[in-house]
DNA sequence: TCAAGAAATGTTATCGATCACATGCGCTAT
DNA sequence: ATAGCGCATGTGATCGATAACATTTCTTGA
């Protein structure tokens, strides 16, 4: 009650001349208080700024209304711009929590291994690989489970993610329905969605006579395909078209590529991935596939919600769609 | 301790045949229970999957450990990628409240009145403006606040931000060393922190007797600045350097001047903002000011904990810097 | 007018972990 | 032999809110 330890019901029930029991109910707004009570205590809550004990209540109640949300990032001084997911997912998250009334406790890297962590009710891991054996641990505690990557992919956790695969199919037929033939994907294929999206990318190309002519590895920064184009270029292998693993990357491609007189979209052409905000602001404008990071983030929390709730949802990849640009 | 409830301390004692005082010690590593009981403890404890009753624990406690950080965003369906901020801000404030113990709890958008914001130990506010009222309301009810925003201007709460004005300075000094005269700014000053920028900019530009002949709104998409900067041009305005209020906007304003011609940075020199991974990659490349992100979102937390320490940290602007590459 | 029931308020026990304090046990020094 | 000490463990009270049950006050109908 004084200054430095907060005020409990009890302090406002004195105040008030009635019982702790009866503030309860009247901040919760129960048909079992009359109304002048009920405003009084409000007004005498706020006026002397009482706050609820959180942790009282969630003991009382049995819940915590808390998940968990786990981002694999490493965020550095030196390098502090890796920048994994766009803070979309995230708000789509918190936006199907917020509905459910769930609180959201982001935790960014670091071991999984966290009392807080453990204690929710539940947890979205936010980048597949990275936690295999976190996420198998998590399991076999009973803590419901829900992972954003590779949704194609069988596993013992529920997984959602965008259907790469089928992005990767669309990409295939944009190239080569601009009548490109010798095509390479730039993209390191560790990467499991990566690696789906390839899957749905190379027998799309088979099936039309073309040629993928090269897998080459690469990071999601612009400067990273740049290299990796490069590189191609440099070793000679010929090509007219470039599936990057998102839109910095195809960037970077395109820039590899004007660098050496190769003109996009009238030499080679160019697929990104992501849309994002800079695909549309280049020049040329990239032509993308795009996920809805939104909606993607809603499903996410759905899925846990219903892990909750005791009901077997099944892993379910986003649609995907292509956005036809310039390139 | 059936499969419903979940095994509490008392479970796990009986399953170890001793207290659950034991078992509470054991979990603890405190050094007044022997080697082996502690071993059997906890591998019994691994066994089962048993996970502590955080709320317990914290009202036994009396803490939480929890910082509530609420971000100022519009997500919806039909507009998804509203992305005010970048997640390495998020990022620095994990990394440092992670250092320290705390837990992050999320909230994004929606109404601040919220159990679970007022029951952590302190809040910080991404995004000022739109929470004004909602910041003065913290602050009566002693949650300790600190605000992203912009530093510079006066409040009763801590605010931390990049050193917008200095940013400005940096970018008058720049397109004035390109020998520009006629500069214009594009951006909406209603923004605390735009408005910050033009403190900075404008005298720096009058100082050297250039002129600043336009001000025109424009938000932080390429789009609205290709269209801002069209405006001017269609008023007849003429000028010879852009300050942008991000590198997307600077993209936008790029494209529309190409568009009519103008060539950059031949004819008109422009300078964005933020040093997004976008602004390397995009031809030519942009110069920009750089705000570190991580480290700001450090100093956040660094900030907030102070404050729940007691101490009175002053509001602080973070060094901005300028990244010169093409335009 | 008064019994009966509804409405408003109070009392007690409880959630699960932890602290302060007690107890038990083995060992050593006198 | 036993007082005295240190270490390991147990007991009871406690944190603040709420459910269940108990009690008081207010209405209303015969």
């Amino acid at each position: 009650m004084t200054d430095r330890n907060r005020m409990t019901m009890q302090d406002l029930a004195r105040l008030a001349g009635v019982s702790k029991m009866t503030v309860s109910r009247a901040l919760r707004d129960s048909s079992l208080v009359s109304e002048d009570v009920r405003k009084r205590i409000k007004s005498l809550a706020r006026e002397h700024g009482y706050r609820i004990n959180v942790a009282a209540r969630d003991l009382r109640l049995q819940r915590r209304k808390t998940i968990a949300v786990v981002v694999e990032m490493s965020p550095t001084d030196e390098r502090p711009m890796s920048e994994p997911y766009p803070l979309a997912l995230l708000g789509g998250i918190a936006q199907e929590l917020a509905a459910a009334d769930y609180a959201m406790l982001v935790k960014v890297s670091g071991k999984i291994t966290d009392d807080e962590v453990y204690g929710s009710d539940g947890v979205i891991l936010l980048g597949q690989g990275a936690h295999e054996d976190a996420a198998e641990q998590l399991g076999r505690m009973g803590v419901p489970l829900v992972v954003w990557g590779s949704p194609t992919r069988a596993h013992q956790y529920v997984v959602v993610g965008s259907d790469n695969r089928h992005g990767g199919q669309l990409a295939a037929q944009q190239l080569l329905g601009a009548g490109r033939r010798r095509l390479v994907f730039l993209g390191d294929t560790d990467h499991s969605e990566l690696s789906d999206r390839l899957e749905g990318f190379r027998p799309e190309v088979d099936r039309d006579g073309a040629e993928l002519v090269a897998v080459e590895p690469c990071d999601f920064t612009s400067a990273s395909a740049f290299e990796a184009t490069g590189r191609l270029l440099r070793r000679g292998v010929e090509f007219d078209g470039v599936f990057a693993c998102n839109d910095l990357a195809a960037a970077g491609a395109i820039n590899a590529l004007n660098a050496t007189g190769r003109r996009v979209p009238s030499a080679v052409s160019v697929v990104g991935y992501d849309d994002a905000p800079m695909a549309a602001a280049y020049v040329p404008a990239i032509t993308t596939i795009r996920q809805n990071w939104h909606s993607g983030g809603r499903l996410l929390a759905r899925k846990i919600l219903q892990l909750i709730r005791g009901e077997t949802p099944a892993s379910e990849a986003l649609p995907t769609s292509l956005i036809s640009r310039s390139t």
